[in-house]
DNA sequence: TGTTAACTAACGACCGTTAGGAAGGTGAAT
DNA sequence: ATTCACCTTCCTAACGGTCGTTAGTTAACA
């Protein structure tokens, strides 16, 4: 329990400071230890960055596909556009969000392979599974414009991506500002 | 001359270590000199700091004012889908834009407050400089579904932004798959 | 009895920073 | 024209502090 508590700290901070930012020392302060407990739970910094990666890139894995399995029974738009409003609601831990974009984007450069050897296949799996969400409603709804269905997941991503920094940096109104200025637009241009 | 030439040195650790990961050892012995002499120059690396992000900032809002200047007699679609070209052509010096972006999502702590005030002046002016090119081009060509020009504007902010830190982060590949995914979609949702 | 998780103490390395001085150029006064 | 004071830019040496890490120990628990 406090090995979790460690780890989502941990997480926190790195988050927040980055890796090289993220002190040891203020970690094991705030979760209540001294910094040497540290290393009753994990080999070094290394470890418990890259453990703490791993726990967030899987949490949120999982976490997305449980949205869109729950919106099965909705239609393509209300799926993909609800996404933004659960995402919303769900954001008040985002750390794990903040987590990922901040070192998808700027990894630390002595774990640079090790970090983008696990992105990597998180966006792909993303990339992939929204591929299959788009071909498999579109059978049923006919309503895109295009059927290249890789490039619509990938955009779609792109403007998700988009407004999500925009949330974690500069918070909820210029998340919603950003929202609303490109999703009629977006929208307009995927469907027929 | 060994002035900027530290300058530039200093943009390029911070664009890539970012403010704690970067060292004053490393960038002066990338200039060629030793540590303390950066003292002669800058304060500290506060200073050192804050100087390169307001060169990076200054250097990069002519810039793109240079470009749209420069496309004043063409179509706004091909001002507009002509600016990633243009800035593919230029991204050999991508250095300035990946500090800027660097820094506007993830600024050091201990800097947030002058970050910021430096940072979303540069962003509102990009974004009312747009919203002007819409609505004066708009006038003569009337070829714009919507005449929110704020936010057409903003939405085709968000998709420069979305590509472009892919551009930085995964290279130019990643960055052509995404912009040619996102880009007819949000035109065709951008025209009547 | 062995393992786990915590502790104190301390390590070497590096951090940003300061002090003090040497070399070179600039500009004014002699 | 030469001298002298000054400023800039670099240097070496060293500072206090924080970094991540290790050693060795203790208490609780299985």
């Amino acid at each position: 329990m406090k090995a979790t508590l460690l780890l989502q700290t941990a997480l926190r901070h790195f988050a927040q400071h980055g890796y090289e930012g993220a002190s040891l020392q203020e970690i094991a302060q705030d979760v209540g230890i001294k910094k040497p407990s540290i290393y009753a739970h994990y080999r070094g910094k290394d470890e418990l960055f890259l453990t703490a990666m791993t726990y967030a890139l899987e949490t949120q894995k999982t976490h997305l596909a449980t949205y869109f399995i729950s919106t099965r029974h909705l239609s393509l738009e209300q799926s993909l556009k609800g996404f933004f409003d659960w995402f919303l609601e769900e954001s008040t831990e985002n750390d794990q969000l903040k987590f990922i974009l901040r070192i998808a984007y700027f990894p630390p450069v002595k774990l640079e392979r090790e970090v983008t050897g696990l992105i990597n296949p998180f966006f792909d799996t993303m990339q992939r599974h929204l591929t299959r969400l788009l071909r498999e409603r579109d059978r049923t709804e006919q309503i895109l414009y295009s059927d290249d269905y890789q490039s619509a997941a990938l955009a779609y991503l792109t403007v998700t991506e988009g407004t999500m920094t925009e949330f974690v940096y500069n918070g909820v109104a210029a998340y919603e500002r950003r929202f609303t200025a490109i999703w009629p637009i977006f929208w307009r241009g995927l469907v027929r």
